[in-house]
DNA sequence: TTGTATGCGTTATCAT
DNA sequence: ATGATAACGCATACAA
C-alpha cells in the first residue's frame, strides 16, 4: 500500500491531526515540530490522497471541461488555453473529447460529480438544453460558444462580427458578387458566420452586392468540392469566403488546378487564421480568432464563479471576444511578397 | 447539498447496503425492490460521489495524461486516441498540457495521487528519469515516443523507420544530395528521425549520396528560414526532407517567392502526413505517422496494466507503431494533378 | 434477501 | 501546541 498521512504520524511520533496542520499550513504548530514533520514526510515521500481530501473539503481543484469533436488547431489551443490558466491556480483539467450523442454525454455527466468543482462546455453544435436538465445539479457551468446562453455563463467569439467584417472587406474592394462556403449544418459557429456574411450583404454599401452559398463541413475536401459550383456560376462571384480556412486551403487548390489565378482571377478568405495561413500561396486572407483566449477566460470566469460564494447569486454574464482581420494576399488587398506582411484590421465588440 | 445514497435509501426505506447492491448489480436483491431503488434514485436524480466510491473502492477510473507543449494537429490526435479508447472501457482522462519545467511536473505528479489509476506520459523531450525518481511509487506508468524507456512500458512510432524509407524513396528518385531540415534539439522525434536520414545516406545504394542537414523547430518559420541557405548551398541539394510537414510548407512558401520550382528543380517531402498536406500545391509527400492509435494503444496497454492484477509482474513491453510513406506530387515521382492520389508504400517493423 | 457495522484517508471540531 | 475523534459518501464482510 501507499503511505498514508497515519504512517507519517507514527513516525514523527504526532497525531494525524498535528501532521495534517503542518502539511496544509493551517493552525499553530511548534516550528521544530513542524521541521521535523516536513522531513519526515518528504523522507516517506508522502503524497496527499486527493480523493480522501475532496471527500471532506467538498474541492477537487478539477475542472471538467467537455468538448464535441473538433479539429486539430481549435482544439490543441482552447485546451492550451484552460491548461496554463487552470495550474496557474492550482486546478487540473479532466476533459472528455468528442461527446456526441446526448445519452453518452449524459452518462458522462453523472460521472463528472465529485470529480469536479464545474464544467466547461463547448459545444457548437446546437442542443445545450439537454444538457441542463440532467446535469448534477449544483454544479457550476460555464459555456464556450453555444447557441442558445440561456441563464448561464458563457464566453464566445464574435462569429458575426468577424464574418461581417471580411464580407464588407471584400465588398470594399469592389467585389460585387461574393460567394460563402458554409459549415456544417448545425454548427453554432457556422451559422453566426454565416450570418455575418449575409448581414454584410444586405447591408448598404458601396454599389449592390450578390451572394452565393454553397454547403461546406469545415473539411478541406468540401471547399475542393464547392470550387467547381463557384466558377460555374452566372454571374461569376469575384471573390469567396470560406467559413475556415480549411476549406480555403481546399479552394486553393482546386483553383490553381483549374488555373484559375487567385486573386486576379478570384479572391479569396478564409475563417481562423490557422499558423500556416501566411504560409499559403498566395498567403491567405483570414479572420484570426482567440482560442487560446477564449480557454483561458473560460477557466478564468469558472474560478470567479466557484470563489464567488456557494451558490452565486451573480447574474450570470456573457461575454463576446472579438476578432481579427488578417489582409493577406489571397483577397487581392496587398501586393507583398513575403509571409509576415500581416496588415490587421480590428474590430472589437465586448458585450456584458 | 447533493443527493447521497443515504437519501435514496431512507426514501424507499431501506438501508444504504441494499441501495448500493443495486446500483452496482452486486448481490442479491428481490426484484421488486430492486425496481422500487431504481425508480427512486432515478427520481431524485442521484448520482454516486466520485471521489467517495473510488476512496473504498482504490479505483477512480481515471487516467492521467501529462503532454508537452505540442502542435496542433498531434496533439488533439493523440487525445483523441486515448479518448475514444479509454470511454469504450468507462474511463476518463484528466489531461495535463504543456508540462516543461521538472518542478512544475512534480508537483503535477504529486496531485496525481488518489485521481488517476495510471499515468500515461508523452515526452518526446529527453528526460524522463527525473519523472520516474519522485513519482508516487505504485503507479502504474505508460510512455509515449521517450527516449529512455527505461523498464517501463512504452509506445513509439517509428520515426526512424519512416525517416529511413522517405530518405530512401528521394535516393531512387535519383537525387544524389539530399537536405534536411530538423527538428528541436534534445526532441526525441526529431532526432530519431535525423538518425533515420543519416542511416539511409550511409546505407549502400543506387550511387553515392551527400547530406546536408540545417536546424529547425518544427515551425513553419524555421522552413522559411532555412530555404534561403539551402539554395545557397554548393552542391545545391536536389531534395528537402524537413523533419515535419509544418516546415515542410515554410520551404514550400519560400521556394515559390525565389521562383524556385517544386518538384521539377527541387524535391520536397514531409513528416507527419497532416490534412492539408494533400491539398498543397503540389501535393506534399510526407510520411504518415498514426497519431490517433499511438494514443488508443497508450490507454489499451495501460488498462491491461491495471486489470492484469495489482502489482502485474508482467515485463515492460515496448511496440513501435508503423508509419507509411505517401507519396504525392511534391517529391517529383508522380505527375498526377489531383488530390486524393494517394500511392502509398507501406513499411512495418515491429517489436516484442 | 436485507441490515449493521467498519473502514477508505483526510480535514475539522473539539478537548486538553 | 497537540491529540482524540467525528464526519465525508460509499462499498462490503458479516450477521440476521
Amino acid at each position: 500500500m501507499s503511505v498514508t498521512i497515519r504512517d507519517v504520524a507514527r513516525a514523527a511520533s504526532v497525531s494525524v491531526a498535528t501532521v495534517s496542520r503542518v502539511l496544509n499550513g493551517k493552525g499553530p504548530v511548534r516550528d521544530e515540530t513542524r521541521r521535523r514533520i516536513r522531513r519526515i514526510a518528504r523522507r516517506l515521500s508522502y503524497v496527499p490522497h486527493g480523493a480522501a481530501r475532496s471527500l471532506i473539503t467538498k474541492r477537487t481543484s478539477t475542472l471538467g471541461v467537455l468538448l464535441p469533436d473538433l479539429h486539430g488547431e481549435f482544439f490543441s489551443e482552447v485546451i492550451r488555453g484552460m491548461d496554463v490558466s487552470a495550474r496557474r491556480h492550482g486546478f487540473h483539467l479532466i476533459v472528455s473529447s468528442s461527446h456526441s450523442d446526448g445519452r453518452e454525454t449524459e452518462a458522462l455527466l453523472r460521472a463528472m460529480r465529485g470529480r469536479v468543482d464545474g464544467l466547461i462546455v463547448l459545444s457548437p453544435d446546437l442542443g445545450v438544453r439537454k444538457l441542463l436538465s440532467n446535469r448534477p445539479a449544483e454544479l457550476p457551468l460555464v459555456l464556450l460558444n453555444c447557441a442558445d446562453h440561456g441563464s448561464f455563463d458563457s464566453i464566445r467569439i464574435d462569429n458575426r462580427g468577424g464574418a461581417l467584417a471580411m464580407t464588407r472587406h471584400l465588398r470594399s474592394l469592389g467585389h460585387r458578387c461574393i460567394a460563402f462556403v458554409g459549415g456544417p449544418a448545425g454548427n453554432h459557429d457556422a451559422s453566426e458566420r454565416r450570418r455575418g456574411y449575409r448581414e454584410a450583404l444586405r447591408s448598404a454599401g458601396s454599389g449592390r452586392a450578390t451572394g452565393l452559398e454553397l454547403p461546406g463541413d469545415f473539411r478541406e475536401e468540401s471547399g475542393y468540392r464547392a470550387a467547381d459550383e463557384i466558377l460555374r456560376a452566372r454571374p461569376r462571384p469575384t471573390a469567396v469566403f470560406a467559413a475556415n480556412d480549411a476549406m480555403a486551403i481546399g479552394l486553393l487548390c482546386a483553383f490553381r488546378e483549374r488555373r484559375v489565378q487567385v486573386p486576379s482571377e478570384i479572391a479569396l478568405a478564409g475563417f481562423d487564421d490557422i499558423p500556416i495561413a501566411r504560409f499559403l500561396t498566395p498567403a491567405l486572407t483570414s479572420v484570426r480568432i482567440p482560442i487560446f483566449e477564449l480557454g483561458a477566460r473560460a477557466v478564468e470566469r469558472m474560478l470567479q464563479l466557484l470563489t464567488s460564494g456557494p451558490v452565486p447569486a451573480t447574474r450570470a454574464k456573457e461575454s463576446t471576444l472579438p476578432t481579427t482581420l488578417r489582409i493577406r494576399r489571397s483577397c487581392g488587398a496587398i501586393s507583398g511578397d513575403r509571409p509576415g506582411q500581416d496588415f490587421s484590421l480590428e474590430r472589437r465588440r465586448e458585450a456584458r
